[in-house]
DNA sequence: CATGAATGAGATTTCATTCAT
DNA sequence: TATGAATGAAATCTCATTCAT
């Protein structure tokens, strides 16, 4: 990626996080990045695919930064709170990626995503999440896990740590780490057969 | 409340639970709803200011839904499951504020809410819920909750239920009554001692 | 005149003087009078027909201010100071007054008065002053006077009596009694023969 | 300046002239100048920008015309003379100029104007108007004027010049080479002591 | 690759005026 | 007389996008 690609995406962040989307014109970004209007339209076709492709430069960085290489020779428990940690941690430390993503995720941007080229379930980080619950999970076997949807576990586990992360992002307060180990625990109690 | 302000609420819910914030021009909303521009204007300061007066108005139909009379005389247990119930199904029954509410709350305006007029806390709905589970809840004596902080119960519990719906509504799929209770069972167990 | 008639003009005036003609809403004139929207269109046909309206009404109480019965039995240049001094005061102690009239006669309002109904000669003020000048000089006999165009009699001796004044009021500055009279002094000495 | 800004400035000053400030709309203004909306908004922030930013332009180039090279080697009273002339045939050779300049110096735009950047007191043409009654006025020393206020010298100098010239162009009335000689010889009376 | 002046459709907002009560 | 909700044409202003350089 060129190095004014990135000056744009950071300032398309930015911004966004700040001001929302229809608050944050081409010129805005333009400038704030230290370029021109013109050639960040030589690298996205519009508004809507600069925005898109944010969201996916977003997410890849968030997959990545979930990537843990033995997951398969921790203890489950261990696995489990291992990720959960590294979640709330990216969130945490990426303020201004997290509010993003709050506002395009709940938008009807990402309900309309599919148009734009890109499949929900192609998201790496999805895949991620669905893999680790699939390792406990097997609805026609033996199970680790309740016998729920797929999505309710998912919200009971990591869509936890992002609210609690979001929540301490917005009110710029923050947990200690024995609070977070009892939640952790606690949402691996839920879930837990 | 004048029946054109009721008029302007509804066409502006609809418009922006599908088309989205900057996708709703005034103008349309106007004639969704029946009346001229100009007597939006006399309601509301700006389009901002409907905005916010919208989500207030949403959000106290959702706290009055929720409301159950003999809360106090229910076992602990199913207090809980009423109004976890009430809250889902509020949100599966009402698609177009469930849409409008997943905007408003992860856009900027949430955030700058404050400046609108209204805080946070002043929100009935939120009191509503705290109320509850204070009922359960005493920090520094017994309680029969895990000593979490009130964010993390909160979400463990209604932030589920809310999730849940709204995962439904967008996905245009739906969890029968079994389901449901199990998945109220497991955030009674994850927040409870 | 009716009692709301005069709170309607009285509050035009104030806020015109303060705001101009275009930043002065019709809506914002009812509020200030204390009255309705409609009233106004009651006595007055239109926005335009109102600032007419106001602007005879200001010029005719300048009028009456200048009034001295006795002219005629004054020596000359004593009349001329009385008359001179009187529009200085008229205009020091009704600020709002004098910013109106500066608007208006500045205006292409002004030019396109006789359209409404009012010829620039029909105006009292006006007559005042000719008749006091017109006294002192017979273009065809003996004159006290220099042989000037009236406009440059006028000029040289009442518009610099009104300029004084309002410089006054623009600048929140004042001048004292003696000042005054060196500049009434210098206006006599620059019309008289 | 670039061409097109010139062309925004000319057409708003003869809109201004003819219409007033809140009968020329920015369309109207637009077309006019033979550009689009947009440019307009590019070089000046708002309406109201335009219009300082051409109050400013106007008077810049009054001050230009009022230069005189030699004006330390006239005597003085032909060196006043030689002002006063250029003042007056400034205006009457500009007609749409002057009109502007009465509007807007006599509206609430001129008192507000130092909240849009520019001081009174920063004016290139109020500065050499100060700096020719000055070459004259000592009021510590010997003077050639009168003991007044320097706003007294010059309303009933410049002042009067300015006036005779606008009187003109509104009554599409001039006045001969003779008579205005007579008129500049009054003013030199009023102010020479 | 790179710029940013230029466009103009369309957005928000204003406000003189009307009219049912 | 008196009200002020209601209208909607028209105003100001925004901003995604283009294109000559």
């Amino acid at each position: 990626m060129h190095e004014k690609q990135k000056a744009i995406l950071d300032a398309t962040l930015d911004l966004i996080a700040e001001r929302g989307f229809h608050n944050t014109p081409m010129s805005l970004i333009a400038k704030r990045a230290g370029v021109s209007i013109g050639i960040i339209y030589h690298y996205y076709a519009s508004k809507d695919d600069l925005i898109h492709a944010l969201f996916r430069h977003v997410k890849a960085a968030f997959a990545k930064s979930l990537m843990v290489n033995d997951l398969q020779e921790l203890p489950p428990p261990l696995a489990f709170r291992r990720i959960w940690l590294n979640a709330y941690e990216f969130y945490r430390s990426h303020p201004q990626e997290t509010l993003f993503l709050e506002q395009y995720e709940h938008s009807p941007y990402y309900v309309h995503m599919s148009l734009a080229g890109t499949e929900h379930d192609e998201l790496e980080s999805e895949e991620i999440f669905a893999q680790l619950l699939n390792m406990y999970h097997r609805p026609d076997g033996d199970s680790l896990l309740k016998d729920l949807p797929l999505i309710a576990l998912y919200t009971l586990s990591f869509g936890t740590a992002a609210r609690m992360a979001r929540q301490g992002i917005v009110q710029a307060s923050s947990l200690d780490h024995e609070v977070l180990d009892s939640i952790a625990a606690a949402c691996w109690q839920a879930i837990a057969r």
